[in-house]
RNA sequence: CGGGGCGUAGCGCAGUCUGGUGAGCGCGCUUGGUUCGGGACCAAGAGGUCGGAGGUUCGAAUCCUCUCGCCCCGACCA
Protein backbone atom coordinates (compact mmCIF):
# COMPACT_ATOMS: atom_id res chain seq x y z
CA UNK A 1 0.00 0.00 0.00
CA UNK A 2 1.15 3.46 -0.66
CA UNK A 3 2.16 5.37 2.13
CA UNK A 4 2.38 8.58 0.07
CA UNK A 5 -1.04 8.98 -0.86
CA UNK A 6 -4.18 9.50 0.87
CA UNK A 7 -6.57 6.73 0.73
CA UNK A 8 -9.40 7.26 -1.82
CA UNK A 9 -11.89 6.29 0.19
CA UNK A 10 -10.62 8.78 3.16
CA UNK A 11 -10.58 11.83 0.82
CA UNK A 12 -11.12 11.50 -2.74
CA UNK A 13 -10.15 14.90 -3.38
CA UNK A 14 -6.54 14.51 -1.15
CA UNK A 15 -6.08 11.42 -2.93
CA UNK A 16 -6.67 12.92 -6.37
CA UNK A 17 -4.11 16.00 -5.78
CA UNK A 18 -2.04 12.96 -4.64
CA UNK A 19 -1.80 10.88 -6.96
CA UNK A 20 -0.90 13.74 -10.06
CA UNK A 21 1.69 14.97 -7.71
CA UNK A 22 3.40 11.55 -7.00
CA UNK A 23 3.09 10.76 -10.91
CA UNK A 24 4.24 13.63 -11.73
CA UNK A 25 2.03 14.79 -13.85
CA UNK A 26 1.51 18.29 -12.98
CA UNK A 27 2.62 20.86 -10.45
CA UNK A 28 1.02 24.19 -9.19
CA UNK A 29 2.25 27.15 -10.99
CA UNK A 30 3.47 30.59 -9.05
CA UNK A 31 -0.15 32.01 -10.55
CA UNK A 32 -2.84 31.20 -9.22
CA UNK A 33 -5.35 28.67 -10.51
CA UNK A 34 -2.37 27.78 -13.69
CA UNK A 35 -0.48 24.99 -13.52
CA UNK A 36 2.68 23.35 -14.98
CA UNK A 37 1.77 19.83 -16.73
CA UNK A 38 4.87 18.32 -15.99
CA UNK A 39 6.56 16.04 -19.14
CA UNK A 40 4.94 12.76 -18.10
CA UNK A 41 1.10 14.43 -17.81
CA UNK A 42 2.61 16.25 -20.80
CA UNK A 43 3.34 12.96 -22.81
CA UNK A 44 -0.24 11.42 -21.62
CA UNK A 45 -1.58 14.67 -24.05
CA UNK A 46 0.32 14.11 -26.59
CA UNK A 47 -0.85 10.57 -26.78
CA UNK A 48 -4.65 11.85 -26.48
CA UNK A 49 -3.32 14.60 -28.79
CA UNK A 50 -2.51 12.51 -31.56
CA UNK A 51 -5.95 10.17 -31.49
CA UNK A 52 -7.92 12.99 -31.84
CA UNK A 53 -5.92 15.13 -34.44
CA UNK A 54 -6.16 11.75 -36.43
CA UNK A 55 -9.72 11.54 -36.19
CA UNK A 56 -10.44 14.88 -36.97
CA UNK A 57 -8.31 14.66 -40.26
CA UNK A 58 -9.77 11.45 -41.02
CA UNK A 59 -13.29 13.05 -41.08
CA UNK A 60 -12.00 16.11 -43.72
CA UNK A 61 -10.71 18.65 -40.70
CA UNK A 62 -7.83 20.69 -41.63
CA UNK A 63 -5.76 22.63 -38.04
CA UNK A 64 -4.84 26.04 -38.27
CA UNK A 65 -4.25 29.27 -35.65
CA UNK A 66 -5.94 31.84 -34.33
CA UNK A 67 -4.84 34.56 -32.21
CA UNK A 68 -4.66 34.23 -28.24
CA UNK A 69 -5.69 38.18 -27.94
CA UNK A 70 -9.26 38.68 -29.18
CA UNK A 71 -10.95 42.68 -28.89
CA UNK A 72 -13.31 42.97 -26.40
CA UNK A 73 -15.81 44.42 -28.78
CA UNK A 74 -16.14 40.97 -30.41
CA UNK A 75 -16.95 39.19 -27.71
CA UNK A 76 -20.42 41.53 -26.99
CA UNK A 77 -21.16 40.68 -30.56
CA UNK A 78 -23.54 37.24 -29.62
CA UNK A 79 -25.12 38.35 -26.66
CA UNK A 80 -25.78 35.38 -24.74
CA UNK A 81 -22.24 34.65 -25.58
CA UNK A 82 -20.81 37.93 -23.71
CA UNK A 83 -23.27 37.19 -20.65
CA UNK A 84 -21.64 33.54 -20.40
CA UNK A 85 -17.78 34.44 -20.84
CA UNK A 86 -17.05 37.69 -19.97
CA UNK A 87 -17.32 36.99 -16.30
CA UNK A 88 -14.51 34.32 -16.34
CA UNK A 89 -12.40 36.26 -18.85
CA UNK A 90 -8.39 37.89 -18.25
CA UNK A 91 -8.45 41.08 -20.21
CA UNK A 92 -5.46 43.33 -20.99
CA UNK A 93 -5.25 47.04 -20.81
CA UNK A 94 -2.12 48.01 -20.87
CA UNK A 95 0.60 46.96 -23.87
CA UNK A 96 4.17 48.43 -24.44
CA UNK A 97 3.76 50.61 -21.65
CA UNK A 98 0.15 52.51 -22.42
CA UNK A 99 -3.12 51.88 -21.91
CA UNK A 100 -4.76 50.38 -24.96
CA UNK A 101 -7.49 51.98 -26.66
CA UNK A 102 -9.75 48.88 -26.63
CA UNK A 103 -8.99 46.18 -24.15
CA UNK A 104 -7.90 43.15 -25.66
CA UNK A 105 -9.58 39.57 -24.03
CA UNK A 106 -7.07 36.40 -23.51
CA UNK A 107 -9.53 34.12 -25.39
CA UNK A 108 -11.73 32.02 -23.11
CA UNK A 109 -12.73 30.04 -26.41
CA UNK A 110 -12.34 31.17 -30.49
CA UNK A 111 -15.92 31.30 -31.73
CA UNK A 112 -15.86 34.94 -32.08
CA UNK A 113 -12.22 35.75 -33.93
CA UNK A 114 -12.83 32.72 -36.04
CA UNK A 115 -16.37 33.86 -36.77
CA UNK A 116 -15.12 37.13 -37.86
CA UNK A 117 -12.66 35.31 -39.76
CA UNK A 118 -15.07 33.42 -41.23
CA UNK A 119 -16.49 35.96 -42.34
CA UNK A 120 -14.22 37.66 -44.56
CA UNK A 121 -13.14 34.32 -46.18
CA UNK A 122 -16.82 32.92 -46.93
CA UNK A 123 -18.82 34.29 -49.76
CA UNK A 124 -20.25 31.81 -51.92
CA UNK A 125 -21.84 28.27 -51.27
CA UNK A 126 -18.73 27.17 -52.99
CA UNK A 127 -16.23 28.38 -49.96
CA UNK A 128 -18.62 25.92 -47.75
CA UNK A 129 -17.97 24.02 -45.77
CA UNK A 130 -15.37 24.89 -43.54
CA UNK A 131 -14.02 22.47 -41.56
CA UNK A 132 -10.86 23.92 -39.23
CA UNK A 133 -9.67 23.24 -35.62
CA UNK A 134 -7.24 24.41 -33.57
CA UNK A 135 -4.94 23.24 -30.75
CA UNK A 136 -4.56 26.25 -28.55
CA UNK A 137 -4.32 27.60 -24.48
CA UNK A 138 -7.60 29.44 -22.96
CA UNK A 139 -8.13 31.57 -20.51
CA UNK A 140 -11.06 31.04 -17.84
CA UNK A 141 -11.21 32.66 -14.32
CA UNK A 142 -12.62 30.62 -12.83
CA UNK A 143 -13.66 30.55 -9.06
CA UNK A 144 -11.99 27.28 -8.07
CA UNK A 145 -9.79 25.63 -10.12
CA UNK A 146 -8.45 22.11 -9.50
CA UNK A 147 -6.04 20.61 -11.64
CA UNK A 148 -6.43 18.77 -14.64
CA UNK A 149 -10.76 19.67 -14.01
CA UNK A 150 -10.96 23.16 -13.97
CA UNK A 151 -7.18 25.62 -14.44
CA UNK A 152 -7.21 29.06 -15.29
CA UNK A 153 -5.27 28.23 -18.38
CA UNK A 154 -6.31 24.83 -20.39
CA UNK A 155 -5.13 23.29 -23.35
CA UNK A 156 -7.78 22.04 -26.00
CA UNK A 157 -8.94 21.85 -29.35
CA UNK A 158 -11.55 23.70 -30.43
CA UNK A 159 -13.13 22.80 -34.10
CA UNK A 160 -15.01 24.93 -35.61
CA UNK A 161 -17.14 24.38 -38.98
CA UNK A 162 -19.34 26.55 -40.93
CA UNK A 163 -21.73 24.99 -43.24
CA UNK A 164 -24.85 26.27 -45.99
CA UNK A 165 -27.08 24.00 -44.33
CA UNK A 166 -28.82 23.68 -41.17
CA UNK A 167 -28.84 19.51 -41.82
CA UNK A 168 -25.04 19.36 -42.87
CA UNK A 169 -24.25 21.41 -39.48
CA UNK A 170 -26.02 19.00 -37.20
CA UNK A 171 -24.65 16.62 -38.62
CA UNK A 172 -21.45 17.16 -38.39
CA UNK A 173 -22.02 18.72 -34.96
CA UNK A 174 -23.45 14.70 -34.26
CA UNK A 175 -20.11 13.36 -36.18
CA UNK A 176 -17.69 14.64 -34.02
CA UNK A 177 -19.58 14.19 -30.86
CA UNK A 178 -19.30 10.36 -32.46
CA UNK A 179 -15.92 10.58 -32.98
CA UNK A 180 -15.05 11.96 -29.69
CA UNK A 181 -17.10 9.10 -27.96
CA UNK A 182 -15.84 6.36 -29.68
CA UNK A 183 -11.76 8.05 -28.82
CA UNK A 184 -12.76 8.45 -24.95
CA UNK A 185 -14.03 4.87 -24.79
CA UNK A 186 -11.49 2.85 -26.96
CA UNK A 187 -8.02 4.79 -25.99
CA UNK A 188 -9.06 6.86 -22.76
CA UNK A 189 -11.06 3.90 -21.78
CA UNK A 190 -13.61 6.19 -19.94
CA UNK A 191 -17.51 4.98 -20.63
CA UNK A 192 -19.48 7.91 -21.81
CA UNK A 193 -22.88 8.61 -21.97
CA UNK A 194 -23.52 10.36 -25.11
CA UNK A 195 -26.36 13.18 -24.74
CA UNK A 196 -28.21 16.32 -25.41
CA UNK A 197 -27.59 19.23 -22.91
CA UNK A 198 -30.74 20.77 -21.64
CA UNK A 199 -31.41 24.48 -21.84
CA UNK A 200 -29.76 25.68 -18.69
CA UNK A 201 -26.66 23.42 -19.60
CA UNK A 202 -26.11 24.72 -22.94
CA UNK A 203 -23.13 26.38 -24.26
CA UNK A 204 -23.72 30.38 -24.03
CA UNK A 205 -24.82 31.56 -27.64
CA UNK A 206 -25.47 27.78 -28.87
CA UNK A 207 -29.01 26.27 -30.21
CA UNK A 208 -28.17 23.01 -28.98
CA UNK A 209 -25.40 21.56 -27.34
CA UNK A 210 -23.93 17.71 -27.50
CA UNK A 211 -22.44 16.58 -24.40
CA UNK A 212 -20.27 13.08 -23.25
CA UNK A 213 -20.44 12.80 -20.07
CA UNK A 214 -18.87 10.07 -17.95
CA UNK A 215 -19.27 9.10 -14.24
CA UNK A 216 -15.74 9.35 -11.93
CA UNK A 217 -14.44 7.00 -9.33
CA UNK A 218 -16.52 9.38 -6.46
CA UNK A 219 -19.65 8.79 -8.54
CA UNK A 220 -19.82 12.32 -9.90
CA UNK A 221 -20.50 13.28 -13.26
CA UNK A 222 -17.85 14.88 -15.76
CA UNK A 223 -18.55 16.38 -19.28
CA UNK A 224 -15.68 15.57 -20.50
CA UNK A 225 -16.20 17.31 -24.24
CA UNK A 226 -18.86 18.48 -26.26
CA UNK A 227 -20.12 19.32 -29.23
CA UNK A 228 -22.07 22.24 -30.44
CA UNK A 229 -25.04 23.22 -32.67
CA UNK A 230 -24.58 26.95 -33.01
CA UNK A 231 -27.43 27.89 -35.94
CA UNK A 232 -26.92 30.89 -37.34
CA UNK A 233 -26.07 32.98 -33.92
CA UNK A 234 -22.56 33.34 -34.43
CA UNK A 235 -23.32 33.71 -38.40
CA UNK A 236 -25.60 36.87 -37.57
CA UNK A 237 -23.50 38.44 -35.24
CA UNK A 238 -20.78 38.15 -36.95
CA UNK A 239 -22.05 38.69 -40.30
CA UNK A 240 -20.85 34.92 -41.67
CA UNK A 241 -23.16 34.99 -45.31
CA UNK A 242 -22.86 33.22 -48.38
CA UNK A 243 -24.66 33.62 -51.91
CA UNK A 244 -26.15 30.03 -53.06
CA UNK A 245 -27.04 28.93 -55.76
CA UNK A 246 -29.95 30.50 -56.47
CA UNK A 247 -28.05 34.02 -55.89
CA UNK A 248 -29.47 34.61 -52.88
CA UNK A 249 -27.42 35.76 -49.44
CA UNK A 250 -28.02 33.45 -46.40
CA UNK A 251 -26.53 33.13 -43.16
CA UNK A 252 -23.83 29.87 -42.69
CA UNK A 253 -24.89 27.32 -39.89
CA UNK A 254 -21.76 26.72 -37.60
CA UNK A 255 -20.43 24.56 -34.98
CA UNK A 256 -17.51 24.23 -32.25
CA UNK A 257 -16.89 20.91 -30.51
CA UNK A 258 -14.04 20.77 -28.00
CA UNK A 259 -11.73 18.82 -25.63
CA UNK A 260 -9.60 19.81 -22.97
CA UNK A 261 -6.53 18.72 -20.91
CA UNK A 262 -9.38 18.38 -18.32
CA UNK A 263 -9.61 14.39 -19.70
CA UNK A 264 -6.54 13.79 -18.24
CA UNK A 265 -8.39 14.74 -14.79
CA UNK A 266 -11.23 12.16 -15.72
CA UNK A 267 -9.11 9.22 -16.79
CA UNK A 268 -7.14 10.24 -12.85
CA UNK A 269 -10.17 10.03 -11.29
CA UNK A 270 -11.55 6.96 -13.39
CA UNK A 271 -8.78 4.12 -13.07
CA UNK A 272 -6.31 5.28 -10.60
CA UNK A 273 -6.38 3.91 -7.11
CA UNK A 274 -4.86 4.11 -3.49
CA UNK A 275 -1.64 2.87 -5.41
CA UNK A 276 -1.49 5.95 -7.41
CA UNK A 277 -2.29 6.11 -11.31
CA UNK A 278 -3.14 3.97 -13.23
CA UNK A 279 -2.97 4.78 -17.25
CA UNK A 280 -4.86 2.57 -20.06
CA UNK A 281 -2.18 1.21 -22.20
CA UNK A 282 -3.15 3.59 -24.94
CA UNK A 283 -2.49 6.32 -24.28
CA UNK A 284 0.36 5.32 -21.43
CA UNK A 285 3.46 7.15 -22.39
CA UNK A 286 5.61 4.08 -21.07
CA UNK A 287 3.56 0.73 -21.91
CA UNK A 288 5.23 -1.52 -20.17
CA UNK A 289 8.42 -1.66 -17.99
CA UNK A 290 11.63 -4.57 -18.29
CA UNK A 291 12.99 -4.65 -14.76
CA UNK A 292 16.44 -7.07 -14.76
CA UNK A 293 16.83 -8.47 -10.84
CA UNK A 294 19.76 -9.22 -9.57
CA UNK A 295 22.53 -8.69 -6.89
CA UNK A 296 25.02 -10.64 -8.07
CA UNK A 297 26.83 -8.20 -10.87
CA UNK A 298 28.05 -11.10 -13.07
CA UNK A 299 24.55 -12.42 -13.31
CA UNK A 300 23.40 -9.03 -14.02
CA UNK A 301 25.99 -8.08 -16.66
CA UNK A 302 26.64 -11.17 -18.39
CA UNK A 303 22.90 -12.44 -18.82
CA UNK A 304 20.09 -10.59 -17.69
CA UNK A 305 20.68 -7.27 -18.70
CA UNK A 306 22.00 -8.66 -22.25
CA UNK A 307 18.67 -10.66 -22.30
CA UNK A 308 16.62 -7.85 -20.80
CA UNK A 309 17.97 -5.39 -23.87
CA UNK A 310 17.26 -8.07 -26.67
CA UNK A 311 13.63 -8.41 -24.83
CA UNK A 312 13.22 -4.91 -24.73
CA UNK A 313 14.50 -4.52 -28.01
CA UNK A 314 11.56 -7.19 -29.85
CA UNK A 315 8.96 -5.36 -27.91
CA UNK A 316 10.13 -1.65 -28.95
CA UNK A 317 9.38 -3.01 -32.66
CA UNK A 318 5.78 -4.07 -32.08
CA UNK A 319 5.25 -1.57 -29.36
CA UNK A 320 6.74 1.04 -30.50
CA UNK A 321 9.98 2.92 -28.99
CA UNK A 322 9.36 5.13 -26.60
CA UNK A 323 7.04 3.12 -24.79
CA UNK A 324 9.26 0.54 -23.67
CA UNK A 325 11.51 1.18 -20.89
CA UNK A 326 14.27 -1.30 -19.21
CA UNK A 327 14.75 0.06 -15.72
CA UNK A 328 18.17 0.36 -14.96
CA UNK A 329 18.06 1.92 -11.79
CA UNK A 330 20.24 -0.68 -9.83
CA UNK A 331 20.97 1.60 -6.81
CA UNK A 332 17.03 0.90 -5.91
CA UNK A 333 15.99 -2.19 -4.44
CA UNK A 334 13.31 -4.03 -6.23
CA UNK A 335 10.18 -3.33 -4.19
CA UNK A 336 11.28 0.67 -4.57
CA UNK A 337 11.88 -0.01 -8.42
CA UNK A 338 8.50 -1.62 -8.75
CA UNK A 339 6.59 1.10 -6.68
CA UNK A 340 8.56 3.67 -9.15
CA UNK A 341 6.78 2.76 -11.86
CA UNK A 342 3.32 1.71 -10.31
CA UNK A 343 2.82 4.73 -9.09
CA UNK A 344 3.52 6.40 -12.65
CA UNK A 345 0.66 4.20 -14.00
CA UNK A 346 2.43 2.20 -15.82
CA UNK A 347 0.29 -0.97 -17.62
CA UNK A 348 2.53 -3.72 -17.33
CA UNK A 349 5.27 -4.85 -15.26
CA UNK A 350 7.82 -7.09 -16.83
CA UNK A 351 10.64 -8.63 -14.40
CA UNK A 352 13.85 -10.51 -15.37
CA UNK A 353 15.79 -12.13 -12.63
CA UNK A 354 17.81 -15.26 -12.09
CA UNK A 355 14.54 -17.53 -11.55
CA UNK A 356 12.99 -15.96 -14.73
CA UNK A 357 15.86 -16.46 -16.67
CA UNK A 358 17.07 -20.14 -15.48
CA UNK A 359 12.97 -21.23 -16.73
CA UNK A 360 13.57 -18.65 -19.80
CA UNK A 361 10.49 -16.63 -18.65
CA UNK A 362 9.76 -13.27 -17.87
CA UNK A 363 7.64 -12.80 -14.94
CA UNK A 364 4.54 -10.01 -15.55
CA UNK A 365 2.58 -8.00 -13.28
CA UNK A 366 -0.55 -6.06 -14.41
CA UNK A 367 -0.63 -2.82 -12.64
CA UNK A 368 -4.74 -2.20 -12.81
CA UNK A 369 -5.14 -6.16 -10.94
CA UNK A 370 -1.95 -7.58 -10.21
CA UNK A 371 -2.27 -10.26 -11.50
CA UNK A 372 0.83 -12.09 -12.04
CA UNK A 373 2.19 -14.82 -14.81
CA UNK A 374 4.95 -16.10 -16.34
CA UNK A 375 5.65 -15.34 -20.27
CA UNK A 376 8.46 -17.54 -22.20
CA UNK A 377 11.07 -15.21 -23.69
CA UNK A 378 10.09 -15.98 -27.55
CA UNK A 379 6.39 -15.09 -27.00
CA UNK A 380 6.77 -11.86 -25.38
CA UNK A 381 6.53 -10.00 -28.16
CA UNK A 382 3.29 -11.66 -29.16
CA UNK A 383 1.74 -11.84 -25.49
CA UNK A 384 2.56 -8.55 -24.14
CA UNK A 385 0.49 -7.01 -26.63
CA UNK A 386 -2.08 -8.94 -25.86
CA UNK A 387 -2.13 -8.69 -22.35
CA UNK A 388 -1.88 -4.96 -22.73
CA UNK A 389 -5.01 -5.16 -24.81
CA UNK A 390 -6.90 -7.01 -22.29
CA UNK A 391 -6.06 -4.61 -19.77
CA UNK A 392 -7.28 -1.77 -22.09
CA UNK A 393 -10.55 -3.43 -22.44
CA UNK A 394 -10.98 -4.86 -19.18
CA UNK A 395 -10.43 -1.00 -17.68
CA UNK A 396 -13.36 0.29 -20.11
CA UNK A 397 -15.33 -2.65 -18.56
CA UNK A 398 -14.68 -1.94 -15.25
CA UNK A 399 -15.62 1.28 -15.40
CA UNK A 400 -18.52 0.87 -17.13
CA UNK A 401 -19.78 -1.85 -14.65
CA UNK A 402 -19.09 0.90 -12.32
CA UNK A 403 -21.16 3.34 -13.59
CA UNK A 404 -24.13 1.11 -14.42
CA UNK A 405 -23.68 -0.11 -10.33
CA UNK A 406 -24.37 3.70 -10.03
CA UNK A 407 -27.41 4.37 -12.13
CA UNK A 408 -30.58 4.47 -11.03
CA UNK A 409 -33.57 5.32 -11.94
CA UNK A 410 -36.54 7.61 -10.30
CA UNK A 411 -40.40 8.46 -10.84
CA UNK A 412 -41.02 10.97 -8.42
CA UNK A 413 -39.22 13.48 -6.92
CA UNK A 414 -39.29 11.68 -3.39
CA UNK A 415 -37.36 8.98 -4.78
CA UNK A 416 -35.22 11.27 -7.10
CA UNK A 417 -33.76 13.18 -3.77
CA UNK A 418 -33.59 9.86 -1.73
CA UNK A 419 -31.35 7.98 -4.29
CA UNK A 420 -29.40 11.45 -4.86
CA UNK A 421 -28.78 11.69 -1.11
CA UNK A 422 -28.32 8.39 -0.24
CA UNK A 423 -26.56 6.59 -3.41
CA UNK A 424 -24.96 9.15 -5.45
CA UNK A 425 -24.52 8.65 -8.46
CA UNK A 426 -26.37 9.12 -12.04
CA UNK A 427 -30.36 9.31 -11.45
CA UNK A 428 -32.17 9.03 -14.66
CA UNK A 429 -35.22 10.29 -14.73
CA UNK A 430 -38.11 11.62 -17.46
CA UNK A 431 -37.97 14.77 -17.02
CA UNK A 432 -39.57 18.19 -18.76
CA UNK A 433 -39.01 21.10 -16.95
CA UNK A 434 -37.66 24.78 -17.47
CA UNK A 435 -34.26 26.48 -16.82
CA UNK A 436 -36.10 27.91 -13.26
CA UNK A 437 -37.04 24.03 -12.36
CA UNK A 438 -33.63 22.72 -13.05
CA UNK A 439 -31.90 25.89 -10.78
CA UNK A 440 -34.45 24.68 -7.98
CA UNK A 441 -33.23 20.75 -8.10
CA UNK A 442 -29.58 21.86 -8.13
CA UNK A 443 -30.65 24.17 -5.26
CA UNK A 444 -32.67 21.18 -3.28
CA UNK A 445 -29.84 18.40 -4.06
CA UNK A 446 -26.83 19.54 -5.58
CA UNK A 447 -27.76 17.51 -8.97
CA UNK A 448 -28.01 19.33 -12.18
CA UNK A 449 -29.04 17.33 -15.78
CA UNK A 450 -25.91 15.98 -17.47
CA UNK A 451 -28.12 15.49 -20.67
CA UNK A 452 -30.79 13.68 -22.26
CA UNK A 453 -29.33 10.55 -23.47
CA UNK A 454 -29.31 9.70 -27.39
CA UNK A 455 -29.42 6.16 -27.19
CA UNK A 456 -32.67 6.24 -24.81
CA UNK A 457 -35.92 8.00 -26.76
CA UNK A 458 -38.27 6.00 -24.12
CA UNK A 459 -41.16 9.00 -23.18
CA UNK A 460 -42.87 8.92 -20.23
CA UNK A 461 -44.15 11.24 -16.91
CA UNK A 462 -41.86 13.78 -15.98
CA UNK A 463 -40.88 12.96 -12.22
CA UNK A 464 -41.07 16.86 -11.64
CA UNK A 465 -44.01 18.44 -13.35
CA UNK A 466 -46.16 15.47 -14.21
CA UNK A 467 -46.16 16.71 -17.85
CA UNK A 468 -46.49 13.61 -19.80
CA UNK A 469 -44.43 12.39 -23.18
CA UNK A 470 -40.98 13.55 -21.19
CA UNK A 471 -37.54 12.68 -21.99
CA UNK A 472 -35.42 10.78 -19.86
CA UNK A 473 -32.42 12.63 -18.38
CA UNK A 474 -29.85 12.09 -16.10
CA UNK A 475 -29.17 13.61 -13.45
CA UNK A 476 -25.91 13.81 -11.22
CA UNK A 477 -23.52 15.98 -9.08
CA UNK A 478 -20.83 17.07 -11.71
CA UNK A 479 -17.35 18.44 -11.31
C1' C B 1 -16.91 35.73 -4.29
C1' G B 2 -19.45 33.80 0.75
C1' G B 3 -18.60 30.03 4.98
C1' G B 4 -14.86 26.79 7.33
C1' G B 5 -9.78 24.90 7.85
C1' C B 6 -4.53 25.53 7.05
C1' G B 7 0.58 27.73 5.58
C1' U B 8 7.21 25.79 10.11
C1' A B 9 13.22 21.50 5.51
C1' G B 10 11.20 18.07 -0.74
C1' C B 11 6.56 15.65 1.85
C1' G B 12 3.69 14.99 6.53
C1' C B 13 3.61 17.36 11.18
C1' A B 14 4.85 19.18 16.68
C1' G B 15 5.91 23.83 18.85
C1' U B 16 1.74 29.23 18.69
C1' C B 17 -3.15 29.44 23.51
C1' U B 18 0.75 31.33 28.13
C1' G B 19 6.67 35.67 23.51
C1' G B 20 12.56 34.05 26.33
C1' U B 21 18.95 29.54 26.56
C1' G B 22 20.48 25.24 20.49
C1' A B 23 13.89 25.66 15.52
C1' G B 24 12.45 20.05 16.50
C1' C B 25 10.24 14.99 14.92
C1' G B 26 8.94 11.14 11.05
C1' C B 27 9.52 10.09 5.92
C1' G B 28 12.50 11.46 1.83
C1' C B 29 17.62 13.16 0.22
C1' U B 30 23.54 12.54 0.39
C1' U B 31 27.79 9.23 1.82
C1' G B 32 29.54 4.40 3.64
C1' G B 33 28.22 -0.58 5.01
C1' U B 34 24.90 -4.88 5.49
C1' U B 35 20.52 -6.13 2.64
C1' C B 36 17.77 -7.10 -2.03
C1' G B 37 11.42 -11.13 -6.33
C1' G B 38 5.73 -5.85 -3.34
C1' G B 39 8.07 0.29 0.08
C1' A B 40 14.80 -2.96 4.75
C1' C B 41 18.47 -1.81 8.61
C1' C B 42 22.89 0.59 10.94
C1' A B 43 26.04 4.86 11.05
C1' A B 44 27.46 9.69 9.63
C1' G B 45 25.64 14.10 7.03
C1' A B 46 23.14 18.04 4.03
C1' G B 47 18.87 20.83 4.01
C1' G B 48 14.81 26.54 7.34
C1' U B 49 15.22 34.29 6.21
C1' C B 50 8.81 29.46 10.51
C1' G B 51 4.07 31.92 3.27
C1' G B 52 5.05 37.52 2.52
C1' A B 53 4.96 42.78 4.27
C1' G B 54 4.37 46.02 8.22
C1' G B 55 3.74 46.78 13.50
C1' U B 56 4.10 45.93 19.16
C1' U B 57 8.39 44.44 22.31
C1' C B 58 14.74 44.45 25.35
C1' G B 59 13.32 39.95 22.60
C1' A B 60 8.33 37.30 17.75
C1' A B 61 7.30 30.83 14.48
C1' U B 62 4.34 32.56 18.89
C1' C B 63 0.77 38.88 19.86
C1' C B 64 -1.67 42.77 16.25
C1' U B 65 -2.79 44.64 11.06
C1' C B 66 -2.61 43.87 6.00
C1' U B 67 -1.54 40.56 2.08
C1' C B 68 -0.60 36.01 -0.87
C1' G B 69 -1.52 30.91 -1.46
C1' C B 70 -3.60 25.96 -0.62
C1' C B 71 -7.64 22.54 0.90
C1' C B 72 -12.98 21.57 2.03
C1' C B 73 -18.36 23.21 1.42
C1' G B 74 -21.39 26.59 -1.72
C1' A B 75 -22.43 29.99 -6.25
C1' C B 76 -19.67 30.03 -11.73
C1' C B 77 -17.63 26.58 -15.37
C1' A B 78 -14.27 22.40 -20.52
Amino acid sequence: MARNITPRSADFSEWYLDVIKVAELADYAPVRGCMVIRPTGYAVWEAIQRYFDDAFKETGHVNAYFPLLIPNSFLEKEAEHVEGFAPECAVVTHAGGEELEEPLVIRPTSETVIGHMYSKWIQSWRDLPILINQWANVMRWEKRPRLFLRTSEFLWQEGHTAHSTEAEALEETLRMLEVYRRIMEDCLALPVVEGEKTAGERFPGAANTYTCETMVGDKKALQAGTSHFLGQNFARAFNIQFQNQEGNLEYAWTTSWGVSTRLIGAVIMTHSDDDGLILPPRIAPVKTVLLPIGTDEAALSERLLPKAEAIAGDLKKVLGGTSVVLDRQFHMRPADRFFFHLQRGVPLRLELGEKDFAKGTVRFVRRDTGEKGDIPFESVPKVVPELLDRIQHEMHARAKAFRLANTARASSWDEFRALLEERGGFVEAYFAGSVEDEKRIKEETGATPRCFPLADESRGRCFLTGQDNARLAIFAKAY
